[in-house]
DNA sequence: ACAGATTATGTAAAGGTTTACACAGCATAG
DNA sequence: CTATGCTGTGTAAACCTTTACATAATCTGT
């Protein structure tokens, strides 16, 4: 039962006394092959406790059952909740999950490569927003792939994510009608797509609200802690204070937060305050951090579904699936002080 | 350069005008070939882009390059940062990851065991505290595997981790030397081997100090927020007070500090509260959480290390590698009361 | 100068699977 | 009764490597 040497596809055949080539039908195409039979290789299968050979079988169809997943950093809060569904999608489609995380390092892109030239896996989740490759290879033979969380910058992939526009719409939408009208935006960029998108959406809530956009109280940054911080010192020096602080990210908002209160500010007394993700940390600051909620788990689980759609039809269905973002209401925002004196 | 297929052994043979054997060996025993025939190949590689096909590379050997992670959840906070080390030190022995997680489920155990048998994993990194598999195929043929942050309950699998009774015991001394006599364990457990030890560096403690334990102030729980939120309400009811909570991890801590926030008290000034872990959110909480230190990417690159290791010799060096915990005093720990009215 | 050792390379088998093609048996239709 | 088609199964090739064994070429020591 239990031998030393794992049983092989010939054992089968031997025991269910047909040829190999009705064992692999009886497993991969029960529908062409005889009742009796299917029953005896189904027998001799339990008694040899037969499983394919996965290497086997991936190098003679030319495709492997792993995906790729590919992040800029395994850290970051938002992966693994993604990684859940994308998982669990993978795995219900009898498909295994490769990690890969490139810390930004083009030198770690290209290792990465390697596992795809060499049919290690037959697709690629990109959770980074850029291809993480050299620009040459890039183009020459991408599997079948996916970007996720953040569209990816340079390369005409599909993207599974959350509505940028209507997120950030939330966010601007409570600030404004607590009272808010001088409201900056942290975390503007040109290079990252979600980013810039959330702004679309800030613009749009002001606009709709009469607000005409000041771009004095639009701070660039790159989604870190710090530049949260260091887009505060730059308006206290600039002196062009506003009332509430809509961040492009957790991070950022956690920044904010870290920055105001060093220069002896409440939150959300004399400023208001939104993140965008609702990372775990989300609920533990103080005060809990009102914030724009990401659906990782289903993020992923579609991000999944669609590679493999992807990788059976070859046309994806749509380029892009973006899910509905939701506005969880915590303690750092508040009417503006004015209202309240 | 860049053909629909991609080179095979062949190709560069061809190229290099030698056979696929020399080829074969110009790769992989470098030595064995003269060296005018290696630069041949090695330019023929470069021309063709070659990369060699994993899965018949992993067919002939027998064994993959694939080391399967199986974590419960992989959610849990500590689990991304000991990811991270496991993946650095595997990537750069060649070997790539395969991630799954069972939530407790013994079913996806079996399916993850299918991985292994199929020979898509050459290894395996337990990052819960059980075998995840049936006890009957458990024995059979389990792949060289280490255990990691928690030591492996029923098989005898090397492990990797903190030294939990040497950390338990700089969270008791910490509060001892405060001036606490009367503290809780919180999260005591039989089946969670890493908490056992951490209880017993809590008795170490208590007995080096002279002071004798109260068996009424040890608390089950099993690692969940809420389990410390339950056990501040058992302490209540039973009316058996301590001054200082000293909890099996962070989570259980954070569900102490909210138990008792519902009561309304403040910490550190009624009450200390220490976890185990310091995980992201333990610095973010009010107060900022006193713990202890798990170094988490160290623990991940000596497991694969010691993995990779096994895969070669076949025997390991050691059973059971503990790494040093640090105590991070943030301050969630202060006198108890009657020391400072 | 020659036996024997050493070095460099080639030939071919093996690893486990899938599948095109061939074939046998049998039913159906003419 | 023969031609035709269908169904179920087997044979063998192919996927791409690695490596044991064989062979050819060169070197060493006498």
């Amino acid at each position: 039962m239990s031998n030393s040497t794992p049983a092989t596809i010939e054992d089968v055949a031997r025991i269910a006394n047909v040829s190999i080539a009705t064992v692999s039908r009886a497993i991969h195409m029960p529908e062409k092959v005889a009742n009796s039979t299917r029953l005896k290789v189904n027998q001799a299968i339990a008694i040899t406790g037969y499983t394919t050979n996965a290497m086997a079988r991936s190098l003679r169809l030319g495709r492997s059952n792993m995906i790729l997943v590919v992040a800029p950093d395994i850290g970051d809060p938002n992966f693994s909740n993604i990684l859940i569904g994308l998982e669990n999608e993978a795995r219900s489609h009898g498909y295994g999950i490769l990690i890969g995380h490139t810390q930004n390092d083009a030198q770690r892109g290209l290792e990465y490569l390697k596992f795809l030239n060499s049919n290690q896996a037959a697709g690629l989740i990109l959770f980074t927003g850029i291809l993480p490759f050299g620009h040459q290879t890039m183009t020459a033979r991408l599997p079948p792939s996916v970007g996720v969380f953040e569209p990816v910058f340079n390369g005409g992939i599909p993207y599974v994510g959350v509505d940028d526009v209507a997120g950030a719409r939330k966010a601007i939408d409570l600030l404004i009608t607590e009272g808010h009208r001088r409201i900056a935006f942290v975390g503007d960029s040109r290079t990252r797509l979600a980013y810039s998108r959330r702004r679309t959406g800030y613009e749009a809530g002001l606009d709709a609200a009469g607000i005409s956009p000041d771009l004095r109280i639009v701070l660039e940054g790159d989604g870190t802690i710090e530049s949260g911080r260091l887009a505060v010192e730059q308006l206290f020096m600039r002196d062009t204070l506003p009332t509430a602080f809509m961040c492009v990210n957790d991070q950022t908002a956690i920044g904010v937060m870290i920055g105001l209160k060093a220069r002896g500010y409440d939150i959300p007394e004399d400023f208001s305050v939104t993140g965008f993700d609702d990372v775990p940390q989300a609920v533990f600051m103080t005060p809990s951090l009102t914030t724009i909620r990401q659906p990782r788990t289903a993020i992923g689980k579609h991000a999944m579904a669609l590679l493999l759609e992807l990788l059976s039809d070859g046309e994806p269905a749509e380029t892009e699936i973006l899910l509905r973002p939701d506005l969880v209401v915590r303690n750092s925002v508040a009417a503006p002080a004015r209202f309240r004196r």
